[in-house]
DNA sequence: CGCGGCTTTGATCCTTGTCAACTACAGTGG
DNA sequence: CCACTGTAGTTGACAAGGATCAAAGCCGCG
C-alpha cells in the first residue's frame, strides 16, 4: 500500500475496495516539483485541487514589508482547497518547502468523489475540518506560548501527523531556520537559538541542519502537546473496510 | 428583513423567495443566555449545530496554566461547526462573550438545507471557508503584527464583518480589556495601554469602556487591513433574487 | 457603606528583534 | 586546484515590545 492518500484518508475511517480502487486512480499522474516553487499565487482563481505525495508544502502570505508568514504546511497526503471553486480570488499563496510530488485533481473529480462515495467523502470533510483544527492549534501556540515550547508543539505536531500516515523517516523537517521562523513567527536568529537550546536539553537530535526528534515523550511534556486536535482517533478500526487491521503504528496521546 | 442568518448568507449569493422561507423557519425558535456562559465544553460530543441571532460569542481554549486563548469571534449571522457529527469530540469551547440570542439547529435541519438548497448548500460552505481565512489571518495578525496593529487590525474585521450583516451600531466590542487580550494574546494590562494610544491617534472612540470606530479608512490604513479575505465581494448582487437565479450566482474571477 | 470587577498607571524584568560580524560549506569559473 | 560567491548557520551586543507585579481609582450593586 502505497497510496498516501488512501492512508491519510484511512485516518478517518475504514475504506472500501472500490474506494481503494478510485484513490488509486486519482493520484494515477504526479508531477515533480522543485523546492520554493508556488502551485497557487495570491489572487489567482484556481482550477484545481492539489495533493501531496511526497515532500513538504505551505500556504503563506507575504505582508506588506515584505516578510513571509507561513499559515499552514502540508505533509505527503494532505489535500488543499477542496471546494476551489466557492472564494473566488485566493486570498493566500501556495507554494512548496522542499522538493515535492504533486497531483493535480480536476474539479470534476473531487465532485465525483463527493457524490459517489460517500465514505471518502467523509473522509474529505473530516480531513477539512481538522485542518481547521490545527490552525486553531497555530493560533494558541502563536499567542500563548513562548517560541521554545511553540517549536517544540511544531515538531510534535509534524512528528504525529507523518506517522500517521507512515512517512516518518529519519529527518523530520527539512526546512531552514528562516522557513521555521516564518511558521513560527520568529526571527532566523531567534529560530537559531531555540534549535539549539532544544537540542542542549536532548529533546531533538539536529545533524546536516535537520531536526529529528530525539525523546518524543519529553518533547510532548516540554510543549504540553495534546495531539486531540488531530481527531486521529476517529478511525480506530483505520484499515482497508474496517476487516484488515492495519496497525497505524502512531503513538499514543 | 430581521434574518440575520439569511442576511449573511447572502454574502456568498443571491438566494430564491424559497430559501428565504426556510431560512425563516430555521430560526423561529432562538433562546437567550446570558454574558459568559458555555455552548459546548471541550470534550463535549455535540448534538446541534449553532447559530448566533445578537450578540458575541468565541470559540476558545483553555491552556495547562489557566489562561484562556479565544480564537474565533461569533458575530450575529455566524454558524458553528457545520459538519458537527464528523469529528468526535470537541477540540475547544464555545461560550458566548455578551447576552446572545442564539439558535440551536438539529443535524438534521442541516442535513435538509445542505440536500434541498443549493444555494443555501453553497453559501454554507461559503462561510466554512471564510471562517478559515479569518483564522489564517488571524495566526498572520498574531505572528506578525506588533500588538496595536492587531489591535486595530481586528478593529477593521469586526466592523467589517458587522457591516456585512447590517448590524453595525454605535458600539464595536462590548468587550472587557482581558477579552481583547485574550483574543490577541496580550496581557490586559498591555491591551489597555494599546487602547488608550490608539485613543489618543485619533483612530478609536472609547465610552463606557466600549469602542467604537473613528476613522475606519485611518484605522485601516494604521492595521494595514485589507478586506479580500472575507471574500465579501462574491455575492455582489446580494438581494433576494426573485428571478430564480439558479446558477449560485458567483462573480466571475 | 463596603465589596468585587474592571480600568488605569508605574516600575521592573523577560523574551525576542535587530544589527553585525564571523564561520561553514557548496557551487562556479579561472 | 584555488579564489570567489552566495547561502545558511552561529554568536554577541543592544534595543524594544510586552509580561508581570503592585497599587490606586472607578463604578455598580447588595
Amino acid at each position: 500500500m502505497n497510496n498516501v492518500f488512501a492512508r491519510k484518508l484511512r485516518n478517518a475511517g475504514p475504506l472500501g475496495p472500490d474506494d481503494m480502487e478510485r484513490l488509486e486512480q486519482v493520484i494515477s499522474d504526479p508531477f515533480e516539483l522543485g523546492a520554493r516553487e508556488d502551485l497557487i499565487h495570491h489572487g489567482d482563481d484556481p482550477e484545481n485541487v492539489h495533493l501531496v505525495l511526497t515532500g513538504m508544502a505551505c500556504r503563506y502570505k507575504i505582508l506588506p514589508d515584505g516578510s513571509r508568514a507561513i499559515v499552514a504546511l502540508m505533509l505527503p497526503g494532505d489535500i488543499c482547497d477542496l471546494h476551489v471553486a466557492i472564494l473566488g480570488q485566493m486570498d493566500h499563496s501556495i507554494g512548496t518547502l522542499t522538493d515535492c510530488q504533486i497531483v493535480r485533481i480536476p474539479k470534476n473529480t473531487i465532485a465525483d468523489l463527493l457524490d459517489n462515495y460517500p465514505r471518502i467523502r467523509h473522509a474529505l470533510f473530516w480531513s477539512t475540518l481538522v485542518d481547521e483544527a490545527i490552525l486553531r492549534e497555530w493560533l494558541v501556540n502563536m499567542g500563548r506560548r513562548r517560541s521554545d515550547h511553540q517549536m517544540a508543539h511544531l515538531f510534535c505536531e509534524v512528528h504525529t501527523r507523518l506517522a500517521a500516515v507512515d512517512q516518518l523517516y529519519d529527518s523530520l523537517m527539512p526546512l531552514t531556520q528562516e522557513e521555521l521562523g516564518d511558521i513560527l513567527g520568529i526571527s532566523s536568529v531567534h529560530a537559531q537559538r531555540v534549535i539549539s537550546g532544544l537540542r542542549n536539553q536532548g529533546l531533538i537530535n539536529v545533524q546536516d541542519s535537520r531536526v529529528s526528534v530525539q525523546d518524543f515523550d519529553a518533547l510532548s511534556e516540554f510543549a504540553e502537546f495534546e495531539a486531540d486536535y488531530l481527531h486521529l482517533g476517529e478511525g480506530r478500526a483505520n484499515g482497508v473496510d474496517a476487516t484488515a487491521e492495519h496497525g497505524a503504528g502512531r503513538s499514543p496521546a
